[in-house]
RNA sequence: GCCGAAGUGGCGGAACUGGUAGACGCGACAGUCUCAAAAACUGUUGAGGGGCAACUCUCGUGUCGGUUCGAGCCCGACCUUCGGCACCA
């Protein structure tokens, strides 16, 4: 007698069963080859949404789908428990941040264990414990060791909601702070940095990488390596102990245009430079653009402003005496912080050029070019005129020239300048892993002993943020002795932004209990590096780019072999609710527990896959959940009902066989290539198939049994819950998910018919059906006979005609 | 401004290397069951036209043009949406 399908209850069921038997957890001595498929660690905000799910779900589906196939796969999962949620939610409700934390993580555990995926819960890695922030101190320690992680005064990005500093890597392309969306304000502060730009021209490298084009371009366009030269420029009096001004161009062929050359309004040299006639004017203008907010001076709308600051250079290639202006487009972080100005080759230039009247001098000509003005800056290449000897050459050319010339003379020198900045890693907040440094007024700055670690979060901490950390004022905390002499000292009160911590959990998951160091090297040789990793395309130039160069400096630190962590990337699309990604701090999640009660854990995981493909994410909508569980309980009911053969046919069975054959083959296929709607479209006709089997009677037991079976194995990775509970009641042992994921025989996919489409003149005029082997003899012939193509041939000539063999001939009259 | 991705029924989306456009699902409509409704099941469902009918014709993948026997797919121009970078010298 058949029951009905209750998803919530065999879904307890089997997840109980399953975490009793340690099912998923992945064996370190387990003969089978080994795969490590990763998603990223969710911050513990409280409540697992359907975005969570969306990421989740596919990936676990992919893991199932892989262990299946004989791999012994690692799919971890932890918390990204640092950071500022927690410490918001502290101030505002008067809890701990460690408590609000904690409580979050056993919430979201019960949820995530509520989806029924394979994840390994003995590895589980929280990344606000102290097990775990030793390590990631132990590793700033060693960047510290290495050269780096440095201290440096610097402007940097402050978010005044926030109140704590921000990489640059943190703020969105409009100024505005990534977390809260207020505009991120300059301040001067001394801060710690790593030293990610000696990294920048490997991390341009994917070499072994399966990683999106589009992935690599975010990546490569926030380096932004740009090759060119740095030329000097010769004071005409040395000042502050300084005889030249260095300048970097990509377009050092343009030379012999330079008319004036600009410095960046911070740059330490301006007063220096500044004439005492023009002193006055210089300060008034810099001071004008202090005023000016990060968002103003970076708008390209924004107007060419600067004043002469009445010293000159000497252009060294032509002798050329050459004013120096300060202008606030010129950036001090990048390059040399000085530009030569060349307006009749650069938009910017020529526009400064025409405001402030300084001359425009034509060193590459312009196609058609008469000698006459320009109304605009020519950017592209021509021929170099006016360069003295170099004057005739292509200007490609000539930029090679000038270099060698330049170089021989030692003038100058080619070189490569990056978009990227070093990243800053101290943040004015209580809740992340403390820096550990001591600062001593007689021996300086001082590391902490390895053996002291871990600098511990004082709990007694008022964390009201003031703009400095909250730790400043804890005096238990600051009050240190120095390691060095002994002497009174004080800790460095900033913690490390979080993205420190989630750069090695994938490492602490191959061993996380271990206490020697931050991970087990022998089990790092085991699992590192990542072969999937899948996540959310918005870490591109934070984690992503992080990790890459993590790994890179650990391996010139010589704790680990490899150079990258994760040799697969995809990338999932974001799950929209009312145009926005889904998120806590938004306000717009959807719960997916109500649609778990309802339907089940299995029919809201295949309905997130559904959706569309997965990298192209989606509105969140539950319309066709319904259609989902539907489909489900169709299986159920079929699989559970029993099966009565009525009329034996062996092409009924021949025909069902090739059904599942190339069921499994597209399955198989399409979860290879993350295209998870399709394999449930599959799936759904597999079921749709055999259904009118089960009506019609028309194969045999075994046939049927077997093609039953096949159905259930592929369903497997995407309802675990169901493909289980149907596999036990038609007599299996436990477990499906030990089962080998089925092959196919090529030739049993194989139709002995085809339809041979007869199109005339390209038009579709008639579908026959014919024998697979036909010939194209036959197929004209076929064709040609049919009455509706005769019809619409009627007494033209045929001119020609197309055969494509086993798809179709095209008439052309 | 530069770079990249994408535009297909009422909706989400299929369509392998140029070869039957709209798989699969939602919704809608009709039917079965029911006192009725829900659920479930069955059928129809791109638009328009012709035919009593089996059927048949025309149009149709953002717009315009091109290549080809044949274009959702390739090429050119444009429109729209989304994403990245942006005074980066």
């Amino acid at each position: 007698m058949a029951s009905n399908y209750v998803p919530a209850e065999i879904e307890k069921k089997w997840q109980q069963r399953w975490s009793a038997e340690g099912l998923y957890e992945a064996k370190d001595d387990d003969p089978r080859p080994r795969r490590y498929e990763l998603t990223m660690f969710p911050y513990p905000s409280g409540d697992l949404h359907i975005g969570h799910w969306y990421a989740m779900a596919p990936s676990d589906v992919h893991a199932r789908f892989k262990r299946m196939q004989g791999y012994n796969v690692l799919h971890p999962m932890g918390f990204d428990a640092f950071g500022l949620p927690a410490e918001n939610a502290a101030i505002k409700h008067g809890v701990h941040p460690y408590i609000w934390t904690m409580r979050n993580i056993e919430q979201m555990r019960a949820q995530l264990r509520s989806m029924g995926s394979m994840y390994d819960w003995s590895r589980e890695v929280v990344s606000c414990q102290p097990e775990y922030y030793r390590w990631t101190q132990w590793f700033f320690l060693k960047f510290y060791e290495a050269g780096l992680a440095y201290r440096a005064e610097a402007p940097v990005n402050w978010c005044p909601s926030c109140q704590t500093v921000l990489a640059n890597e943190q703020v969105l392309a409009n100024g505005e702070c990534e977390r809260c969306g207020t505009p991120v304000t300059r301040k001067e502060l001394a801060q710690w940095f790593f030293r990610i730009t000696k990294y920048a021209d490997e991390l341009l490298s994917y070499d072994g990488l399966d990683w999106s084009e589009r992935l690599m371009t975010i990546q490569r366009n926030w380096i932004g390596r740009s090759v060119g030269a740095e030329i000097a420029f010769r004071l005409e009096r040395e000042v502050a102990g300084v005889r030249e001004l260095r300048v970097f161009t990509t377009r050092p062929d343009t030379i012999f245009g330079v008319t004036f050359v600009v410095i960046a309004p911070e740059h330490p040299l301006v007063a220096h430079l500044t004439t005492p006639e023009r002193k006055a004017e210089v300060e008034q203008y810099i001071a004008w653009t202090r005023r000016q907010s990060e968002i103003e001076r970076q708008s390209t709308e924004h107007e060419k402003t600067g004043v002469f600051i009445g010293s000159y250079v000497i252009n060294q290639l032509n002798g050329a005496r050459v004013p120096i202006w300060t202008s606030d487009y010129v950036l001090l972080s990048y390059g040399t912080g000085v530009v030569m100005g060349v307006p009749a080759h650069d938009t910017r230039d020529f526009e400064f050029a025409k405001r402030y009247g300084v001359d425009i001098k034509v060193v590459v000509a312009p196609p058609d070019w008469s000698g006459g003005e320009l109304a605009e800056a020519y950017l592209g290449h021509g021929t170099m005129v006016n360069s003295g000897q170099f004057n005739g050459l292509p200007s490609q050319q000539g930029a090679e020239a000038i270099c060698d010339f330049m170089e021989q003379k030692g003038l100058g020198k080619r070189t490569v300048t990056y978009r990227i900045r070093d990243w800053l890693v101290s943040r004015q907040r209580y809740w992340g892993a403390p820096i550990p440094m001591v600062y001593c007024d007689r021996c300086g700055i001082v590391p902490v002993p390895e053996k002291d670690l871990p600098v511990l979060l004082p709990p007694d901490a008022e964390f009201k943020p003031t703009g400095e950390s909250p730790l400043k004022y804890c005096a238990s905390f600051v009050n240190t002795t120095c390691p060095a002499c002994g002497g009174p000292a004080r800790r460095e009160t900033d913690t490390m932004d979080t993205f420190m911590c989630s750069n090695w959990y994938f490492i602490r998951y191959t061993s996380p209990g271990y206490d020697k160091g931050p991970f087990d090297p022998e089990k790092v040789r085991m699992w590192m590096p990542v072969n999937l990793y899948t996540g959310g395309i918005e870490h591109a130039v934070l984690h992503l780019l992080y990790s890459r160069f993590f790994v890179k400096a650990l391996r010139d630190i010589g704790l680990v072999k490899f150079s990258e962590p994760f040799i697969k990337m995809f990338n999932q699309g974001p799950i929209v609710q009312g145009k926005h990604k889904m998120s806590k701090s938004r306000g717009n999640v959807v719960a997916p527990d109500q649609y778990v009660a309802e339907v089940g854990a299995d029919a809201v995981r295949a309905y997130l896959m559904f959706i569309g493909p997965w990298d192209q994410g989606g509105e969140w909508n539950d319309s066709g959940l319904v259609g989902m569980s539907r489909w489900l309980n169709r299986v159920w009911n079929m699989v559970t009902e029993g099966y009565q053969p009525s009329a034996v046919g062996t092409e009924e069975e021949k025909a069902l066989r090739r059904m599942a054959h190339t069921s499994i083959k597209r399955v198989t296929q399409d979860l290879e290539a993350f295209r998870f709607n399709t394999m449930l479209a599959r799936l759904m006709e597999l079921t749709n198939y055999l259904g009118d089997v089960q009506e019609a009677g028309t194969v045999s037991v075994q046939a049927w049994d077997e093609a039953v079976e096949r159905l259930l194995l592929l369903l497997a990775p995407s309802t675990p819950h169901l493909a289980e509970e149907l596999w036990e009641r038609t007599g299996h042992a436990f477990s499906i998910h030990n089962r080998q994921w089925p092959g196919w025989d090529e030739e049993l996919t194989r139709e002995d018919e085809i339809t041979l489409v007869v199109q005339v003149n390209g038009k579709l005029r008639d579908r026959v059906t014919v024998s697979a082997s036909i010939t194209e003899a036959e197929a004209r012939e076929v064709a040609l006979g049919r009455e509706r193509v005769r019809a619409h041939v009627g007494n033209k000539q045929v001119r020609r005609l197309v055969y494509v063999p086993g798809k179709l001939v095209n008439i052309v009259v």
